[in-house]
DNA sequence: AAGTAGTCTTACTCGCGAGTAGCCACAGGA
DNA sequence: TCCTGTGGCTACTCGCGAGTAAGACTACTT
């Protein structure tokens, strides 16, 4: 009765510097992700890991630095989690729907990882702001390049490859929100959710690609497309 | 040449409060915009202001209180554009377009305004991120009534009403997505953005509404709704 | 046992930024 | 002309949080 529960290591005994590290990491992923990077303490970092600060600015350096790290191991860990399943032999259709679904089920693993890379990310004025947006803008790309192929696939109407980009990030962005979504409605799989994702995204661009576009009900003039 | 130029008001020349009063909220919502809640320090707010900072305290009350009210007049701005167009009267296709339309419209005219009301939004601990979220969730849930409106007006599949809130989630989560896109592409016009997110929106909807879903291409299992 | 390398702490410094005390100045009514 | 209220300022206090100095404890070597 005289430490903590035996939750986190009550106070410090003595562990080597790798195990220290990625506690330290994991603390302060949690507090990042709570908090935000503006409003985190190293004290609390500290205090979360079950250690005392200038450990803390031992192994990871200033608190940028740390944050940096954070953002890093668990950009590193979506990445490699969609990485994973989107085998490029795959028809475009599928690889979307296998990213899709390891996107969903991460971030049902790792909310603080998703809080931290999500919400974190485009609010400071630009230390690594950068670098995440960097990161997003990567992902837009990909998925802009995965509907081209698939547009290409089918009898591709050519305006529609002028659109691709701005159609990844309307998907990216809807993935993110339905992710958010989540959080309210936890019950769900990650399965229901990204099937919801591909219902939008794929029911929604095989019209597209189709030629089938939508025109504004009142003005005759299109402006997305050609009609 | 004894003062700066005349962009700002060099130097306090004894306005009546109102006017004040609105210098100071612009130049918040300014500084809120680019450095964030926490980033935001009041002495900028004053400098932008053209003003000291006891009267931003004066005026305004406390940096939270400041805040709160730079959410609410942003938030009111948004709300007053898209109400002034959804006539409820117009079928749901239309108000959608409408509103999408007054949105990306307003997300034009206002970048701070809209900076404010997303990124510094869901950043913080608690304070007023609630009261933003808030907002959110209503537009979702005014959103996916819309959608529930025109799934009704179709033929509906009954398995679609339980799933109008999360599209109208992620139906949000793209539009939120597309602005930030815009920022990159800015000779894009606000019809134009708008149509793309009908386009992406609309065309899947009109499939899912329709009962034309999307199935998981190497299981069998539907998982979003019964086949 | 004594040396030494790596873990860990207490107890500071120091600057930045929120918020305030107290004072000045000008416009208009007597 | 003086008097007062409102607009405005300079110049502080004070706490919080980033980052550090200096040393203590432990374990492994020789």
């Amino acid at each position: 009765m005289r430490s903590e529960q035996g939750d986190r290591p009550a106070r410090a005994k003595r562990l080597p510097r790798a195990v220290r590290e990625r506690q330290i990491l994991d603390a302060a992923t949690a507090v990042f992700s709570q908090r935000g990077y503006h409003a985190a303490s190293m004290d609390e970092v500290a205090d979360v890991a079950g250690i005392s600060k200038p450990m803390v600015y031992a192994y990871l350096g200033s608190k940028e630095e740390l944050f940096a790290v954070c953002i890093k191991r668990e950009a590193g860990r979506l990445v490699d989690a969609v990485g994973a399943v989107v085998d490029p032999e795959l028809a475009p259709e599928e690889q979307l729907w296998r990213g899709v679904l390891a996107f969903f089920t991460f971030v049902g693993e790792y909310r603080d990882s998703w809080n931290v890379l999500h919400r974190q990310a485009g609010s400071e004025g630009q230390p690594f702001a950068v670098e995440i947006a960097e990161g997003r803008r990567r992902a837009i790309t990909l998925i802009g390049a995965l509907l081209a192929q698939a547009a290409v696939a089918e009898g591709v109407p050519e305006w529609f490859l002028g659109e691709t980009e701005a159609m990844a990030a309307a998907l990216v962005g809807a993935g993110e929100s339905l992710a958010d979504w989540w959080l309210d409605h936890p019950d769900e799989s990650p399965r229901a959710m990204a099937a919801r994702l591909m219902n939008l995204a794929w029911m929604g661009f095989g019209n597209l690609v189709n030629g089938r576009t939508w025109q504004p009900p009142t003005t005759p003039k299109a402006d997305a497309a050609p009609a």
